[in-house]
DNA sequence: GTGGTCTAGACCACT
DNA sequence: GTGGTCTAGACCACG
């Protein structure tokens, strides 16, 4: 299969959210490319375990928003516009998490260079590349 | 007034959770000390355009969770117990914003150098001392 | 009530469609100004016989696109942003219907006269008011 | 080739239907006549990149809708009876699509002649002609 | 096979 | 009171 979501139900974000969430993030860092096949409905939703509405719910929101394209009869595929995009836009698109924790850091009174070196350990954790960048389109 | 709120309605957090979170942040870090008085409910009610009942869930959920106290007819303040935490207990609280930014770091293809400079840059945007450590108790 | 929707259950487009729709131009045409209220989910829905759960997708749909500013706990109202449009913008989201139509005139081998003919018929029947232009913002 | 459609996958009217009454259309305005042939489901097909079964499923329709007849081994023609329609029958059959506009012009708060306006602006990029009438068998 | 639409009913969250 | 979410099941339209 092309993609592999990872859906947590008991998650306050909603399912759909999840996969909206998702299906953005990959779109945007190329591991999802113009044109790839995302799971039918029915198959995401049974791999899951959760009604094909809610997965249904979430293709047709990323439909509305243009990254996603329906091909009547044969599945939904990523929609050629708004492809990968550079780093600096994703960057963008994290930048909201990275405010609201630096908020969170000062609440607490807790200095940059503490706050800087549990992010570290979360990024350790998370397993991400430590290269200075990664495949730029 | 003892504690500035930042409240933002069209925030996906709700408004109840804001004030909840703000104030356990501020008692953690000892921004707010025991005995400190609250803004009364029809006060930060009318100063942020939000209903009183909104502010009444939250002190009530703050005062069921033994962080405030209400003294009758004079309002709230910061209970006694629970003050100010350690470091390694602050940091516990602001662990999972970062984990949360991680994973997305994670899914937009970032390298973890990237994620770091723009934490960083929101670090020093908030306004966070940079030495080591702050007031510790 | 500040809007009474036209909902025909036959129509062959979907309901939720029509209500989108008709939100849509009549906040163009500024029939709907910004802070307008719309019916409750649960009014629309008893009003016309409907589920609830059509006319939230047709208000989310809204939302989604900024039409819509969801206002939580006191229901939905007109975004203050995007209301009212010029009369060219206005034009501009009648012209597809236009268009089409022309298109089809030309298969049906009619003459752009018979076509203008049919046409000032219908806008009579719509009740068009004739003046040259109309609460113009 | 006799006809050549014009076939847009993305339209959100289906193909079929695209077919349909494009064929219905040119046959009442006596584009095409009785005898002449159409292209076959395989050339149509390929030419516009979609499902030989979309182009048959509109030839089944026309077909028993009688405006077209499946001549064993040769392709599909144009029937005999049903041919080219009087001009007050193919108004009839534009009709729809005006009185759908003239409604959206309403909600949409322009003045008739605005619409009136634009429609002949759209009537003539279509290139129709602007005689009296056309063709009347 | 694909997705779309609508219904019905339940439960949750926010104000 | 408000809207949101999810479930279950049915039916339709398209390719």
């Amino acid at each position: 299969m092309s993609i592999d979501f990872d859906i947590l139900p008991s998650d306050p974000v909603p399912i759909y959210r999840q996969i909206v969430d998702q299906v953005r993030r990959r779109v945007a860092s190329g591991g999802l490319a113009a044109g790839d096949e995302l799971p039918s409905v029915r198959a995401l939703a049974q791999a899951h375990a959760i009604n094909p509405m809610t997965v249904s719910k979430a293709y047709s929101l990323l439909e509305a928003e243009g990254l996603l394209e329906r091909r009547r009869g044969m599945g939904m595929c990523v929609a050629a516009v708004r492809s990968a995009r550079s780093a600096s836009q994703r960057l963008a698109l994290l930048e909201p998490a990275l405010q609201a924790a630096a908020q969170q850091a000062r609440e607490l009174g807790l200095s940059a260079e503490q706050a800087q070196q549990l992010f570290t350990h979360c990024l350790a954790r998370a397993g991400l590349p430590s290269g200075p960048d990664q495949e730029e389109p």
